[in-house]
RNA sequence: GCUGCUAUAGUGUAGUCCGGCCAAUCAUUUCGGCCUUUCACGCCGAAGACUGGGGUUCGAAUCCCCAUAGCAGCACCA
């Protein structure tokens, strides 16, 4: 038996990496983990894992219009599942009062003004290059208005603070951007407040104090750590070394998580773990491996080029995990009841594993009527051969086939090159159905099926599967890939 | 419109910084063949790419310029 070869896929070296790195996975606890997240989850615990260091898990809930209570809890699910190996969980929930001091600091070192313009007016000057009028205001006048803000005396949108750029910044988006604002509603799910950090502020602020010293994100924050830059020059504080990976395409699937949770509001998909999502639940409930995952995501690496993430380079790596573990078992799609003539009984003795005997066998008693694939009858082959059981002949009389016993001999099917196939007897055969993304099959499995709930098995010539629930009155399974 | 990033086979990736050993790596994919009581696994073989155009150079996938294409940002989202 040959073992299935690994082939090592080696990151690009990160600079600054000799004494270890602190790195963290950030993300904004909405909805539960896809494949988008995997990525950059997987990318960063990569290199923890390669340097030594420490991996921050950092809930990223400072938006309340983005926060999902049930999120909190499914996001550390997935990465459980991913394997990431987290050292500390940080909620930035719990870190307002940091924010509100470093957000006065920042005031008072010049590097950021409240701003009570109209938000289009302030976009139309800064389009203009032009300065509002708060922005000329002195240091104390900006901290009066910043403690009106923390005491509630603004209205939501009345007043934001900005961290103070330059105004004729050749990119518009670099300009006084936001680094607080008031919102009232809706209210935060883990804390009472009105005054709200916004992203760029607050992601400076932590990967500063939590030490990070390397960051691997998408090329969508590229300006975001431009802007997150002036933050730290006006603390003086030195910045983690940054890596963008580019956009990822999916083919086939949504990522965006508000168009998934509006699918599943209006019934369209079954939940979260819908086999027709991107989401890393989805694809447990589907069998593929978390280290399928996590390879995949490692060979894609972290080039900035815009990729397409391929199925086929996922299923790739799943198959190479799951084939030497999967039981084989038959299962008949669209199953045809039909009596083979002639045939002596036979008990059937079919391997578990073809490469590891030792595994055992499944048993299969043949007594007289067998279930076969429509879809195999209808080819007409003259001759096939039932897996592990004997040859017949096949012919038809008047719409019905007919299958005669055609003896035991291997080499018989060989010659007449008959097409050998899956089976079932008749009497013990389970009604199953296999779910797929294109739709549900409805067959028969075997009985010893049952005892892989929860596991990956094979079905021959049809593909892998998860057995996902054994209990009812019939197999539920889902297709993982062929 | 402004700003920035990227461009190697169907897909992903190596090589690009420090030009020659690159008629270009590896995986996947597809197609042949072998093995095999699965259309799985394994083995052997094949197919398939440097976005285009100029320039520098004895020599360019690698350096320079232009073009084209894709993507991202210009939110009181992350």
């Amino acid at each position: 038996m040959s073992r299935p070869r690994v082939h090592v896929k080696e990151l690009p070296h990160l600079e600054r990496s000799d004494s270890g790195v602190v790195m963290r996975f950030a993300p904004n606890p909405s909805g539960p983990l896809h494949l988008g997240h995997a990525r950059a989850a997987v990318l960063n615990d990569a290199y923890v894992k390669r340097y030594g260091g420490k991996y921050i898990l950092r809930i990223e809930d400072t938006d309340p219009k983005r926060v999902d209570r049930e999120a909190y809890r499914m996001v550390v699910e997935d990465i459980e599942w991913l394997g990431l190996s987290i050292h500390e969980v940080v909620y930035q929930s719990d870190r307002f009062d940091l924010y509100y001091r470093y957000g006065k600091e920042l005031i008072e070192r010049g590097g950021a003004y409240v701003c009570t313009c109209e938000n289009e007016q302030f976009r139309e000057l800064k389009q203009q290059k032009t300065a509002c009028p708060c922005r000329p205001l002195s240091v104390e006048e900006n901290l009066e208005l910043w403690e009106k803000m923390l005491a509630g005396e603004f209205y939501e949108g009345e007043a934001s603070v900005r961290v103070r750029t330059e105004l004729d910044h050749p990119d518009p988006a670099m300009r006084d951007f936001p680094a607080f604002r008031i919102l009232r509603q809706p209210l935060h799910p883990r804390i009472d407040a009105i005054v709200y950090p916004l992203m760029n502020f607050s992601v400076a602020v932590d990967d500063h104090l939590l030490g990070v010293t390397h960051v691997i994100r998408g090329k969508d924050h590229i300006a975001n750590t431009r802007r997150q830059r002036y933050i730290f020059d006006y603390f003086g504080w030195s910045v983690p070394v940054y890596r963008h990976y580019g956009r990822m395409g999916i083919e086939g699937v949504v990522l965006s998580t508000s168009q998934m949770r509006q699918g599943i509001v209006s019934g369209e998909y079954e939940g979260w773990d819908d086999i027709r999502l991107g989401t890393l639940r989805a694809l447990a409930r589907r069998g593929i491996a978390p280290e399928a995952v996590r390879q995949a995501v490692v060979e894609i690496g972290i080039g900035e080029t815009d990729i397409s993430f391929s199925w086929d380079n996922l299923y790739a790596q799943n198959r190479m995990i799951v084939d030497p573990v999967a039981n084989r078992y038959f299962f008949v799609p669209h199953p045809v009841g039909v009596p083979i003539r002639q045939a002596p009984h036979h008990v059937a003795h079919a391997l578990l594993h073809p490469n590891e005997p030792a595994r055992g066998t499944r048993v299969l008693p043949f007594t007289g009527t067998v279930l076969l694939p429509r879809g195999e009858l209808e080819k007409d082959p003259p001759m096939i051969r039932l897996k592990d059981l004997f040859n017949v002949r096949v012919s038809r009389e008047e719409e019905e086939y007919v299958l005669t016993y055609a003896g035991d001999q291997l080499s018989d099917a060989r010659d007449a090159k008959a097409p050998i196939i899956q089976w079932l007897p008749a009497d013990c055969a389970l009604p199953c159905m296999l779910r797929k993304q294109e739709g549900d099959v409805e067959g028969v499995c075997e009985p010893g099926v049952v005892r892989e709930a929860g596991a990956v098995v094979q079905f021959e010539r049809v593909g892998f599967a998860r057995i996902d629930d054994t209990a009812g009155d019939r197999v539920i399974a889902y297709f993982t890939h062929r």
